[in-house]
DNA sequence: CGTAGGGTTGACAGCTTTCAAGAAGTGTGG
DNA sequence: CCACACTTCTTGAAAGCTGTCAACCCTACG
């Protein structure tokens, strides 16, 4: 599991000096099938292997900032090892956490076709991330199908991801966001092959109150209702899940079934052949 | 404008009986060139125009269903006209609107990795979209570089968007989120052409509520507010802004400030030239 | 003309936010 | 090693807002 790091370790002294270089092409290089053994293309296809190109990796420390919201998009990322999160500052200064990302996930793509980053990217511990340079990166994607495929993957998996913070959010009750936000890290630690009951939040109380909506008291006040039920266990950012099919129960309510019936979808597709004039109705 | 709609037009009395021949490649073809346009690439380059390729166009009626929420995802979809929602059916039977998608957006690209709809796509006017089979997209993307960087693009383009969706919902107030969701929707139909001061809401006030998170009462009720404080106007689904700088000030109160300096971020990007021992501190 | 769905508004219970204070953990410097 | 400062986390109490239930109006449609 580790092996990913022997093309690492060399210039160990860089620290946060690495600040004066700024966004230089630092802390090493890694070979592009450990970019997409991250990536989660292993079971693929070992295609076209006659690709010899290096990766940067850049590796941050806790609290480090990978990039700037406003600044411009030299580099699309591709979390390594540990875990960011995106947050955007709003125009009156309080700033909101967009997202968390883990391993395999990808920084930066949603600024590509602006080229200004519009949030700002930040190391919850000490993690490491493969930079690609936007410049190239379509030469790149041509030499290479896999990483090609790799990315068109990461994207889907990260629009999908965006999909679930929707759903996070959909919920009324602060208790039921705070339990499928644990179900959410839940799965996605198990999907980097750690335990899915017990793990440690890398966030505090007021990230996780900001991603899920809700003021920061409140998220401290559902993880004791949460423990209260035996569903969980909590001690400071230390979490054990006790009863999952009780949390999933919990995390399953949502609005009232009423408006469930009427706002019904057919089961069939229907098409018609209209030109399209849509435009003349909407005028 | 209408120029796109030239190459349809023909079997004019396919109507909903398409329906019949289960999701067919119907209603119609059009030129790539087309799609370019719809996706915004015709500022780019005009490159390979060396692609004689045609692009399934299928035609919509009000309320009909693009794909379901669980069936397999064999097309991906650009909006040409009219508009979209996507909807998730929680388990429990109340179904989450999870967005509106206008022309130029593309429906599915979130399912592709998983190769099941996450979400039902629902057209929410008469409306049509490009199908872009997602067997032998790749080769399709390979023979054309343009279709390639527009496909990009448009992608990023959604990540994008997705982030507006989660400001949108990081509102406390409702009157807040209603706000921020009419000047989204201002800068949508702007970016479209149409008028950022008047227009015609698609979707019924209880998409708007799901979307937003909150009950559709309360979406009148901040409809009803906008409109007393004088911001808006309201007839129906008619929407027009009345002060514009009044409403943005109004879809800018966040959470209180006391929280925004304590998180605070450097402003330089820091690194260090740790080995990837982070695993170790996450076990 | 009657029904059905969409929209608005009122009343009240319930939950969340806010303000406030205290407890617990972390890191620094003596 | 301890003291101190600082941040994080927790908990309490009151005010405010939203969700829910309900009634009513309106339009579309058969």
């Amino acid at each position: 599991m580790h092996s990913s790091a022997s093309a690492l370790g060399h210039n160990d002294h860089a620290y946060w000096h690495a600040s004066r270089r700024r966004l230089a092409p630092l802390s090493g290089e890694a070979h592009m099938a450990d970019l997409l053994r991250v990536m989660g293309a292993d079971g693929d296809a070992g295609t076209t292997w006659d690709d010899p190109l290096n990766v940067a990796v850049w590796c941050l420390r806790d609290g480090a900032v990978l990039f700037h919201e406003g600044g411009p998009t030299e580099s699309l990322f591709v979390v390594r090892s540990g875990s960011l999160k995106s947050v955007k500052l709003s125009e009156d200064g309080y700033n909101q956490v967009v997202s968390f990302a883990g391993p395999g996930q990808v920084l930066g793509f949603e600024s590509l076709h602006r080229g200004v980053h519009r949030n700002s990217a930040v190391a919850m511990e000490v993690s490491s991330v493969f930079a690609l340079p936007v410049k190239g990166l379509d030469r790149r994607r041509q030499q290479s199908a896999a990483l090609d495929m790799a990315l068109q993957m990461a994207i889907s998996r990260q629009l999908d991801g965006a999909g679930d913070m929707a759903e996070l959010m959909a919920a009324v009750a602060a208790d039921v966001r705070l339990s499928r936000f644990l179900l959410w890290m839940s799965r996605r630690l198990a999907s980097v092959g750690q335990s899915p009951l017990r793990f440690h939040l890398r966030m505090c109380r007021r990230d996780v109150a900001s991603l899920l909506g809700v003021a920061h008291e409140t998220v401290s006040r559902s993880f004791s209702n949460l423990a209260s039920e035996g569903l969980i266990k909590v001690l400071n950012r230390e979490i054990d899940i006790l009863d999952m099919p009780r949390l999933i129960e919990r995390a399953r309510c949502t609005r009232g079934l009423s408006e469930s019936a009427q706002a019904s979808i057919p089961t069939r597709s229907l098409a018609m052949a209209t030109d399209g004039t849509a435009h003349s109705a909407s005028a």
